[in-house]
DNA sequence: TACGGATGTGTGAACGTGCACACAGTAGGA
DNA sequence: TCCTACTGTGTGCACGTTCACACATCCGTA
């Protein structure tokens, strides 16, 4: 008595005592079958009558399937911080998943707790897969689903560690490369980075790119290295790269709110943008468009990633097995304002 | 043959069988109960063997309860964009509901078909209840709830339509009454406010309180009203507001979105701030230090806002009725640079 | 000796579904 | 006339779990 039962619900069988039908005819008329007009009629009529909505438990159950997918979010301080794309992406999963009438659900992993219960969550038959968005390669998650063999995507990078689980991304090192590239022929010579995440592939690959289109210009002086993908860290590593090197007159910004951190650094140091400096972005953000000078930067197509993650998971689902190299998403350049 | 199995898994009668005992003693192993040191030693290993995970629709079927929660976000796609605090609604309400091994799932609805989908969601067994973030008071959403007598709560305004429904929420009334008496304590006299989102509780709330708080010195013409809480509503604002009154020395903006974007106009006409203009926000976003100037501002407790919602959620699982009422949440004044 | 309580284990039923199967009636063709 | 096909309906079982109950053993005490 202590744990008060929820009220008591319609059942099948309750709508089919007051039709005066059987069970099995309940079931037909939800999932399909011979059923005389009459008969169908008076059971949507008790149906409605006695408010009976079908338990997705039982059927989940009874179907092993729950028509609904898991979207993991792990470490979403951070990202919902850094990344205005985490939105979008999840947007832009669902309502992929809403087509194909599944229902997405996502789950939040902050703390180790978080992450056991999670692991719980996704082995309990609760979701049919997951999409998996920024896992490091260590993440415990990542061992669950691949010991469950749940169907999964990931978004961001490749999990290193299974590699029959598919994933979607952009390709980090050319868009790079491409947005430097840019900064060259637009005559900038003394060009430095704010390099961000150098810890998660994003990071690592965005710098590669950077320094692979610079070639003999480049210079491991002007690259400054800032933990985060906000606007903090790009205040801080503008005034460095100008303490550094008073003569740059060209910045690739790991990130848009870095890029808008660079700008206000810019400002206070009296440099005009693009005249004196050029500062190009990445993700093409909200960020791009508030700053002042608009900015120059790389299009994250974070919708299409969801989107994307999410065909992975449901053609899973339909027993496809999708080529396990991974997917990469289009980054076209968007030329604004800032160079 | 056309929809694959997901492969077996192993079941508590696998692992008795494996261990030479019964399901019953299983089933205690797991949930507590007298059994052996042997038995439940044999019990263990068997499990780690086979990989056994407890089926939780199985359980929730059984059960009633599928120790999930359901954080229903409406109209997600211009939270994210405009609310920089619903992230951490989230965070908070995941925060509590993990201290209680609960799981939090977030269900997005854009459309009307999510609607549909989602309700059914809600009533299917696979939630114990469910945190409702903005809900307009027409939405489908809340008679589902309503009907089903689903464990609830409401975050940001009262759901009209059924008041045994508690909600979390702040007293905008009273604190936009508070900031714009700094705003007159501060020695400002032609004070205009940019308006958003009058459509919905929190606008009409802040507009009543930022009327109250002028009292004689209000003047209809200084209120400019926006569509949305964003930077670019703020913008369109604030040259709204300079050119109906070029004299205005204070401006009450209903976000801190939308009061950077009026910082934005100000420096645009070349008026100072706080000099020329105070400028104060509402939220105490991530917005209020990344302007030039630092933003005074309304502090909105989001993290509180979430895990009060989560008790909320919690304390009617344990059979208690919260007082209907509701819970106002306080919002200390923060004062920086711009007013 | 007999009894009550504590400890340990097995068994059957139920949660609400969907599906395979069985059955009944009708109609059409060989 | 019989066999088959189609339409419509009812019944039993299984999904994987938990819980109530029955049973079994051991101990201390009346």
């Amino acid at each position: 008595m202590s744990r008060p039962q929820p009220q008591k619900r319609a059942t099948v069988h309750d709508i089919a005592a007051a039709a005066g039908m059987s069970r099995g005819t309940v079931s037909r008329v939800l999932n399909g079958g011979y059923v005389s007009a009459e008969a169908r009629a008076a059971i949507e009529a008790a149906m409605s009558d006695l408010g009976y909505v079908p338990n997705n438990a039982a059927r989940a159950l009874k179907m092993r399937r729950s028509q609904a997918v898991a979207f993991v979010a792990l470490e979403p301080h951070s990202l919902f911080l850094d990344d205005p794309n985490i939105g979008s992406i999840m947007l832009g999963a669902n309502a992929a998943l809403s087509l194909a009438d599944h229902q997405m659900v996502s789950l939040v992993v902050e703390s180790a707790r978080d992450t056991e219960r999670v692991a719980r969550y996704l082995s309990g038959g609760f979701v049919d897969g997951a999409i998996v968005v920024s896992a490091r390669t260590k993440d415990p998650i990542i061992r669950v689903i691949s010991d469950l063999s749940l169907p999964a995507a990931f978004v961001g990078h490749p999990p290193d560690l299974d590699q029959t689980i598919p994933f979607v991304g952009i390709d980090n090192v050319g868009s790079a490369r491409a947005i430097t590239e840019h900064l060259v022929t637009t005559g900038r010579r003394r060009i430095g980075m704010i390099a961000a995440a150098l810890d998660r592939d994003s990071g690592i690959d965005r710098l590669a790119g950077f320094r692979d289109a610079l070639g003999p210009l480049f210079d491991d002086e002007l690259v400054s290295d800032v933990p985060h993908y906000d606007y903090g860290s790009g205040v801080k590593g503008m005034r460095d790269l100008l303490e550094r090197e008073p003569a740059i007159d060209g910045v690739f910004a790991a990130s848009d709110a870095i890029a808008a951190g660079a700008l206000e650094a810019l400002r206070e140091a009296g440099r005009s943008v693009p005249g004196d400096v050029g500062v190009v972005g990445f993700d093409d953000s909200t960020w791009a468009v508030r700053c002042q000078p608009q900015l120059t930067t790389v299009h994250q197509p974070a919708k299409e990633i969801g989107s994307c993650a999410a065909q992975l998971i449901l053609r899973q689902l339909r027993g496809e097995h999708p080529d396990p190299g991974g997917q990469l998403l289009p980054t076209p350049l968007v030329l604004r304002d800032s160079a």
